[in-house]
DNA sequence: CGCAAGCCTTCCTGTGGCAGGAAGGTTGTG
DNA sequence: CACAACCTTCCTGCCACAGGAAGGCTTGCG
């Protein structure tokens, strides 16, 4: 397969594909015309990072957790381990994302939005927060 | 006042206050020795921009809003237009990280985590999702 | 007066995870 | 044989800074 195919059944640009191989993801065959070859078993590489990527795992957790797929050896918890670090970072991100949320709305419902220059939300950004 | 006495009172890293001259968003004079020269409105303008920051807003966004800030003759609804934008993009972020979570709780409840090697996570990152 | 500590300066590189695009080779089709 | 549609490498840019090198200024102490 050359890298439009594999593009087309992993999801993922042709783009990303060849970072993946620059940081050692992937390490597909060459053809004689310099084009590169992907085996069914890079092609299924590939979806499983597409797959760890949406989960939002970083490129050095897809490292991991590649290695530890192609180990029979592994255990469980080490993977476990992987993804409970990455649920509690989603986490953290979740309620930070909270907070902002829950004081923008705030800000944005007080905020007359019409054309007066009062505006609630400049007052909170100009008042000095600690 | 120098650098240093006004990343201490916004709470701003000294780099990050040189960056924000590099692109604009404060311009403080020099000292003969080359120093920059904080007036207390440049604090002002750091503080507003910590405070916008720290709410997600990015730096375009930070531009914009100090702007309508010192427009005397604003109107608030062009405020507002750029917070519920800001707003709408965070919901999106949140409801995607809670997808995430929903998922990887699932699979981490459910994996053992002890040293056999069968895992429901890589099973499921192994199985093709279209 | 010399020297060290603690400020400040500019400039360069790196981060993460690619995207965009230039310049050129290859392959398949009418 | 022209042309489109692939493919290649290489370079730059994104965002919002952080880290650090190399050097100048200032202040206080012995």
């Amino acid at each position: 397969m050359n890298i439009g195919e594999v593009a087309d059944k992993s999801g993922l640009p042709a783009k990303t594909i060849r970072y993946y191989e620059d940081i050692g993801l992937v390490t597909p065959n060459r053809s004689d015309n310099g084009y590169r070859q992907f085996r069914d078993s890079d092609l299924h590489k590939l979806t499983f990072l597409a797959r760890a990527r949406t989960l939002g795992f970083s490129i050095e957790d897809c490292r991991t957790l590649m290695a530890l797929y192609e180990d029979d050896s592994r255990a469980s918890a080490d993977v476990k381990s992987v993804a409970s670090q990455h649920l509690e970072r989603i986490d953290q991100k979740i309620t930070q994302l909270q907070s902002m949320r829950d004081t923008l709305s705030h800000l944005v419902a007080e905020c007359a939005g019409d054309n007066r220059p009062d505006c609630p939300i400049l007052n909170d950004l100009a008042c000095h927060h600690e």
